[in-house]
RNA sequence: GGGCCCGUAGCUCAGCGGUUAGAGCAGGGGACUCAUAAUCCCUUGGUCGGGGGUUCGAAUCCCUCCGGGCCUACCA
């Protein structure tokens, strides 16, 4: 077989939080994918960086009261031991925030320039009014501006009540995410990428060949490619965390989708550098091939834009571009309430990342679609197949022959191995085509046949008898071997077993083809245990605790303690919603009652010369002057209540625990009092 | 609104024009006891989402309807 020289990268993963299980679906796909080539032979690497740029990382330093540096640096630390602790072997792991990648994006800047694809127009766009960062749409909040759904609290870009997508400027009273405060508007300029112009090319390149999976080739045709493209806004003005782009005084930097694909570029470099290797032999060179990992989501940053900047700069396109989808489990979303939204390190905390490598390997395949990881089924089919089936083989058989020798010649199995040596090619071809779980599907079957030798055979019953020794070897060597293909089939999905049975074999796994030949004459050591059994209690324990410690990241860090005390009541129907008539109502009069604690009298104008008396348990809370004039919801057809100071004709809506956490309702501006809050 | 994808046994999926539709797990029965309650044998279970069409032949191709997921450009 001639050796082919494959460049591989996986996404890379946003400085912003931590890994989670749903990250692990890319980087265990990739990691597959690239151990697999090594191990058949090829000179592969495996590039990839933390994506370390844009207005996230600095809200996300910010808050963190440090330097983005900072944050990045510790955010790098924590991916890159997340990855190790699932056996995911980068040949360089790098960071967009390098001089290297700042090289390469003035390199491809350059291009671009110098093919006169670059225009500079006016923005119109929101400014933070107390940090005059631009807002991008994700930062800033307000109500949909669709006249037929005006849902309150929706992100600037798109309304989750009605799915219609507008421009953060159409958003009705708009909040800056960041301050709180409405943002300002303002005009900035903005450079322009015109991918127009190569609309020819990425219809051809996206269309023909091999390069993208036909669904993916489709949804661009159906979504993009049938009009124009739109020009591509690849800059941020100051501030901004990225870098400076050449020439623009500091006032311009490239948006962080600008430089992040050309991480892998720079990481590449980073580690070319380290071996003394030339770039362009990588990123250059029609003999290397070049397979991007990703996720569904960023779908055309690396269909479209990324191949038009590399087509533009003179660098070699991807072979490839594999996409998967998204992690579900059990059927639905990943959700912090629910204990399944687990991060990386969570996982590890409780379970042995084997288990999930594999059971990611058994489920994925090569076409872009969502993966389900059913909790029950990841412990049944770790236990069945791993366990039960695949390290069984060893665990009853090397114990029969610890501390002696294999045969010296390989006995006749009934063609057994040979088999096993020719399905090898099979599941080469499914590993290479990202078909993951047939692979998992053939290799299980190869277990099963191997299983059924050693049941046929009976080794136990041979090892009582001294004289039928030499048999009770031969039927050992038979299972080892098998044992040993399979590990070796698995190796890309387990590499921790490889090492185990290297060790017990005391020869190393190092070459897809050591299945074709079989093991004889070496000496077997002693059997350890290679994999534990999934426990239900360590599943439900990683649950419980992603339940408890996942930090909330949306970006107001509510807590869930006030849910927890006082959990939501049963449900109602909206006709007991509409027996509670709630009015705004304007506080006109307000003292405390001086013999009671807890106490103030308010009254309520509900308009014209409509007043309650109320009596509001608030006096730690508020000074009564401060609330003279203000509005309030109150409830308005309470049933009035005797007290021992008067009668209180409703209630001050207020949230909170009581004493002085007490926080009462105001509406909005612009309403008036003897409205109904509906 | 537009687009992409999916709908096959209780569950997760394979099959994608050609013998009576398969696997793993789960369920039922049996064997075995070397092995981490592992293994082996037998077995229950499906009008392949509905309806039309093309064809000698359709789970597989086309149309349509229903159901589900996702995308829709400065969001990772």
């Amino acid at each position: 077989m001639t050796q082919r020289r494959i460049l591989i990268t996986a996404a890379l993963p946003y400085a912003n939080g931590p890994i989670h299980i749903g990250h692990l679906v890319e980087y265990i796909q990739t990691d597959i994918w690239a151990r697999f080539q090594k191990l058949r032979g090829h000179n592969a690497i495996f590039v990839c960086a933390d994506d370390t740029h844009g207005t996230a990382i600095t809200k996300s330093a910010r808050a963190r009261g440090c330097t983005e540096e900072e944050f990045i640096a510790e955010m790098s630390e924590a991916h890159q031991r997340d990855f190790a602790g699932f056996q995911i072997e980068f040949d360089n792991y790098g960071s967009t925030n390098s001089p290297e990648n700042r090289e390469y994006c003035g390199q491809i800047w350059q291009a671009l320039l110098d093919a006169d694809l670059v225009s500079q127009r006016t923005v119109e766009q929101f400014f933070d009014v107390d940090t005059g960062e631009s807002l991008p749409d994700r930062f800033i909040k307000g109500t949909c501006p669709n006249p037929k759904c005006h849902a309150p609290d929706q992100y600037g870009d798109n309304c989750d009540k009605c799915g219609a997508t507008y421009s953060s400027t159409d958003v009705i009273d708009p909040i800056s995410v960041i301050s709180g405060k409405p943002p300002k508007r303002g005009e900035a300029d903005h450079f322009f990428v015109n991918i127009e112009r190569l609309h020819g090319f990425l219809s051809e390149w996206t269309q023909s060949g091999d390069h993208l999976q036909t669904e993916v080739a489709n949804y661009l045709k159906g979504h993009f490619l049938g009009e124009p493209l739109r020009d591509w806004d690849v800059s941020r003005p100051a501030p901004y965390f990225g870098f400076d782009i050449p020439g623009s005084d500091n006032k311009h930097f490239w948006y962080v989708w600008f430089d992040a694909p050309i991480g892998y570029i720079a990481s590449t470099r980073q580690w070319c550098d380290r071996h003394g290797e030339d770039l362009d032999t990588w990123w250059k060179s029609p003999d290397t091939e070049i397979h991007h990992f990703l996720g569904k989501d960023i779908t055309y940053f690396h269909t479209l834009f990324w191949p038009a900047m590399l087509k533009t700069a003179g660098f070699t396109l991807p072979t490839k571009v594999h996409i998967h989808g998204f992690l579900n489990v059990g059927g639905e979303k990943m959700s912090k309430r629910k204990g399944t939204f687990v991060m990386a390190e969570t996982y590890l905390n409780h379970l042995d990342p084997a288990y999930l490598r594999y059971y990611y390997a058994s489920k994925l395949g090569p076409r872009l679609e969502d993966l389900d990881l059913n909790l029950n089924e990841f412990a049944t089919k770790v236990n069945s197949d791993l366990v039960g089936k695949v390290v069984n083989l060893a665990s009853r058989s090397a114990k029969f022959v610890s501390d002696d020798t294999l045969c010296a010649e390989y006995p006749d199995d009934g063609g057994l191995f040979q088999a096993a040596a020719a399905a090898g090619d099979e599941i080469a071809a499914a590993y290479e085509n990202c078909d993951y779980n047939a692979a998992m599907r053939k290799i299980m079957a190869l277990a099963d046949a191997a299983n059924k030798y050693v049941e046929d055979r009976e080794p136990w019953k041979l090892r009582k008898d001294e004289a039928r020794k030499e048999e009770l070897r031969e039927i050992c060597t038979v299972a080892l071997n098998l044992f040993r293909q399979i590990v070796t089939y698995l190796a890309p999905v387990l590499p921790k077993l490889a090492e185990q049975t290297s060790e017990l074999l005391n020869t190393p796994i190092s070459h897809w083809d050591e299945t074709k030949t079989p093991l004889v004459g070496v000496r077997v050591g002693q059997f350890q245990h290679m994999m534990k059994r999934v426990e239900e209690k360590q599943v439900q324990a990683m649950i419980d605790d992603s339940k408890t410690s996942e930090p909330v990241t949306n970006e107001f860090n509510d807590g869930p303690e006030a849910l927890e005390k006082e959990p939501l009541a049963e449900e109602c129907t909206i006709d007991d919603f509409v027996k509670v008539d709630m009015r705004v109502a304007r506080v006109i009069a307000a003292e405390a009652v001086p013999e009671a604690d807890k106490l103030l009298r308010l009254t309520l104008s509900l308009g014209g010369d409509v007043t309650r008396n109320v009596f509001a348990g608030i006096k730690a809370a508020y000074d009564p002057e401060k609330l003279i004039g203000r509005l309030v919801i109150c409830c308005a057809n309470l049933e009035p209540r005797k007290m021992r100071f008067g009668v209180s004709e409703g209630m001050v809506l207020a949230s909170g625990t009581g004493g002085k956490e007490v926080f009462v309702l105001s509406p909005d501006d612009g309403a008036v009092p003897g409205q109904r809050v509906h």
